[in-house]
DNA sequence: CAAGTTTCGTTTCAATTCAAAACGAAACAT
DNA sequence: ATGTTTCGTTTTGAATTGAAACGAAACTTG
């Protein structure tokens, strides 16, 4: 990414961590349980000076804790912080609707499934308090409290259709 | 993204959708009710020829529809498909993640609220159907019936320590 | 309906980033 | 002691990016 995202947007906060082809792939491996600098490479077939950088960038973010192992330390464990640990939700959804809607049902290359008991994940489905799916007609994007002036002029006035710019 | 991942992968898969800098600000627009063309560049900043072509590539892999509007039709929104609209969900977990974990509880910039009755909406958290939380440990992936050799290889033993590779 | 403005791009160009391969040094295994 | 693995860095050509200029059709206005 040549460029940050500098608007105040969640989206655009979390990009700038993993908005890009390889981190949430790598972020991924980790899940699986991979943690060292080779069976990354392997399993996700990344250049390795991409990697290293990778690698870097998530430590500096904190998704990644880097640790000295071996005896002189100079091996590294590459291994989840609780911030990377709580991206588990995203890389849930992605998988879900990768396997909804690009591999079909059916077709999921992966599955996951609860070491106790072989079951599947479930569904992942966002719901109101009381049960109700969530759908897009039924939420408003509103200032939040870390809201700055554009925000608010954007978000506080529900959209009029005509209203002036200018003038 | 120079090449386009090719491993059997459900985050592979999804990220070639959407794994780079801009896609999922657009989609995320998207939602927030944006459809025209200079909403999109308004709203997230980007350069227009890579709004033009995030907006084709969207609408190649339908996750956009692309509307004639206007006497000529030679006017366009760009509409959320189902295969879009079912994006909600990961874009909720990114903002989630992103308020908790980059901006701080209480510096959100902006909060998602229930039209009706203005609550906010609920944390999304993966459970196991008994309602116990989905946490790392507790899950193993698996081959999914689409797997090919490569992947049975890798997850069906459940990772020796020592296997030996060769002789 | 004529003039000005907005929309929706395309093209160009310099700067950045990427991927692949070569290289290297320390650590580990035998 | 030797060979192999790990964990990178450096180099190089190719691809991508972002900014700005350009253009054509569509709307708006009075």
């Amino acid at each position: 990414m040549t460029n940050k995202h500098t608007q105040p947007c969640s989206v655009a906060a979390a990009l700038n961590v993993f908005g890009d082809a390889w981190t949430l792939r790598i972020v991924l491996e980790a899940f699986y349980g991979s943690t060292r600098f080779e069976e990354f490479r392997r399993a996700t077939g990344v250049a390795k000076n991409i990697l290293a950088d990778r690698l870097k960038q998530l430590t500096e973010d904190e998704v990644l804790e880097r640790r000295g192992i071996g005896k002189a330390g100079q091996r590294y464990a590459y291994v989840l912080t609780q911030k990377g640990e709580a991206l588990s939700t995203v890389l849930l959804a992605i998988i879900q609707w990768s396997d909804h809607w690009v591999y079909g049902e059916g077709s999921e290359p992966v599955i996951l499934i609860r070491r106790e008991s072989g079951e599947r994940v479930p569904e992942l489905i966002p719901r109101w308090d009381d049960g109700t799916p969530i759908d897009r007609a039924s939420i408003a994007p509103s200032p939040g409290p870390g809201a700055n002036d554009a925000i608010r002029k954007r978000f506080s006035a529900p959209a009029k259709k005509n209203a002036k710019k200018k003038r």
